[in-house]
DNA sequence: TTTTAGCACTCAAACATCGAGAGTGCTAAC
DNA sequence: GTTAGCACTCTCGATGTTTGAGTGCTAAAA
């Protein structure tokens, strides 16, 4: 669908003007505020034929044009101007990437924060995604003496522990066997294999021993769970209430839907390949259908790893939104492959 | 300030109904609904006394009365009855809570979940606050080449990990080196007095080997600092977009209260040695001069150890509120108790 | 053929008016 | 001290009215 030339830069000027000041624009604005020269009643067929054709609409009569999902698609695809980062804002978010201290989950956490600082709205992202992750090792640590920690050491550069209790006195000898049996078996295997089954023919391989252990393996089973499903980080939901095109009803739907950890999980299940923008409708939730989502993918060791998204209402501004996001994927995603690299 | 017997009556009638529908409540309905065989002008007449002793206010001249902040505390002090939970709401609360995971954090996070699906509004919760705990055993767990990971025990039982990364080889004896020589300076130290100064001549202490510990030290003191700050735990803030007392701009200062981290734990900071019912301005907070709280204690070993909380409008079922925290928290306490007895 | 000026038209928002209903305070009688 | 009765007040919802912004259409100009 292509269209001429300046019905498309007063689209484009349309939802600038929209999502810049969240007033309709009508035609009289526009003429003075473009390099159009030409008249309001021009502007007006434009805008009638734009209308038309389903890129905007009009609240009511007397009101000027706002886009419609259609409008803010053609926009994002063809209009949009993609701007470089001012210095100083990346080197905030630089700052701010650093100074979580040296863990991805911190990293990504951050990430979360900052922009949605940066932008105004909700964020999201994920923790890098067990995916493909291994088991790396696994030590314990006596920590009284019926309780003990595990330590769980991915492939991915996550460290995740989980305390377990026991009902008999765990003693340093028999830690050591966990220890060696536990590495033995599990070292190098894929997290998503270490479930339910795995825990039953593992524990039955070692004939009595296995009985001492269910509340030892319970504890891998979870910390490998925990390992192996991303983690989701959620900031500013607050801020949803703020953006006043989304009313009461609407903001509570999806701060609700930000609440299920399920749904966040699902959302950012796939991670994109690069940058993806889900206007209205396109989202794949009901709950988000009058929200904009942007995501982007920050890779480990040059993979997709894991997603940074902001959920906005649809007069959302794209082109920052992109900038914004695609930096802090960088850097995080740079920040965890030193930190990888340091565990070597 | 003493209030005859049938006044009293009418006021605890005029706030449990008005706590039951959010309704105002005018003599004619008070009338029906109450044990008082008085006429509909009588009450009336005692109704305009309790407005001008300022319990009670009408929104409207031909609105019925509603409770004043005074009102609720005269309510609260004089006239609620105390409730006993019902058997299966206690059994809930205790599956709920023995299911969270052996740490005493877990433990909390469930009890301000359980809180406030229960009541219906935001929950609040503590972690055992550091005030006297100690630092009951260090830990350190390679995991990596250049990377570690610390475990801090304290003797209120909590375990908190801590990843650190230096930039030559971390080997096993080094570790055992850190190890003993932590322990032999920080077991059954305080955790607050693990600070900057006490890292510095700590350090020093060391000569040349203390130069390599700047990043692990770093990892102690925040990891002390952490178990001595008690976490605070948050649930359910969305549902102060139900409370429709609170209108939205309300709600957001108060949900903007509850996201600041510093204020949260300012809030809970001094655990009280009971529970308490803040109503309206009582809150040390402006933010929460429209809200109500309802704050308790759990105890460790019989000392109270940290508090759980709810926050909501001042229309708040004081009495089920006051009957759901005060048994949760006596659940909480008792498990925690058993925790720290598995860790002897 | 495209652009423009002019004008009648539509509609939301703001404001005013009105009646019904709820609940009151007051007074005078019990 | 209590009650019945009544006039009064105020909100709420429904129903106009006005105003102004922005439009679509038409006919003339470029």
């Amino acid at each position: 669908m292509s269209i001429a030339l300046r019905k498309q830069k007063i689209l484009a000027a349309v939802i600038e003007n929209y999502i810049a000041t969240g007033e309709p624009i009508g035609s009289k604005a526009l003429m003075s505020c473009e390099g159009l020269n030409v008249s309001s009643a021009t502007i007006r067929n434009e805008l009638a034929d734009l209308t038309a054709q389903g890129f905007l609409r009009q609240p009511h009569t007397s009101a000027g044009r706002v886009p419609t999902q259609l409008g803010y698609r053609f926009y994002v695809d063809n209009l949009m101007k993609r701007s470089e980062l001012e210095e100083p804002v990346k080197r905030y978010i630089e700052n701010r990437l650093e100074s979580s201290s040296d863990a991805p989950e911190n990293i990504l956490s951050s990430a979360s924060e900052v922009a949605s600082e940066l932008l105004g709205t909700v964020a999201l992202s994920t923790a890098p995604s067990g995916e493909g992750s291994r088991v790396y090792r696994i030590k314990f640590v006596r920590t009284g003496r019926h309780t003990s920690m595990l330590v769980l050491i991915t492939s991915t550069g996550m460290v995740k522990s989980r305390l377990f209790r026991c009902d008999f006195d765990i003693t340093p000898e028999m830690l050591n066997v966990f220890d060696r049996a536990l590495n033995e078996k599990l070292a190098g295997r894929p997290l998503q294999s270490v479930n339910r089954a795995f825990a039953q023919t593992f524990a039955a391989s070692f004939g009595e021993l296995g009985l001492l252990m269910p509340d030892m393996l319970l504890a891998v089973l979870d910390a490998c769970e925990e390992a192996g499903t991303a983690k989701v980080y959620t900031s500013g939901a607050t801020k949803l209430l703020y953006q006043n095109e989304l009313d009461l009803i609407s903001a509570r739907e999806v701060l609700e839907f930000m609440n299920d950890d399920s749904k966040r999980r699902e959302l950012l299940s796939t991670v994109p390949d690069g940058t993806e923008i889900l206007i209205g409708n396109e989202n794949s939730s009901p709950h988000l259908r009058k929200c904009s989502e942007v995501v982007t993918s920050y890779s480990i060791d040059n993979k997709p790893a894991g997603s940074i998204a902001v959920i906005g209402s649809m007069r959302l501004d794209y082109s920052r939104a992109v900038s914004v996001l695609e930096y802090i994927a960088k850097v995080s995603g740079e920040l965890i492959d030193e930190i990888i690299s340091a565990q070597s």
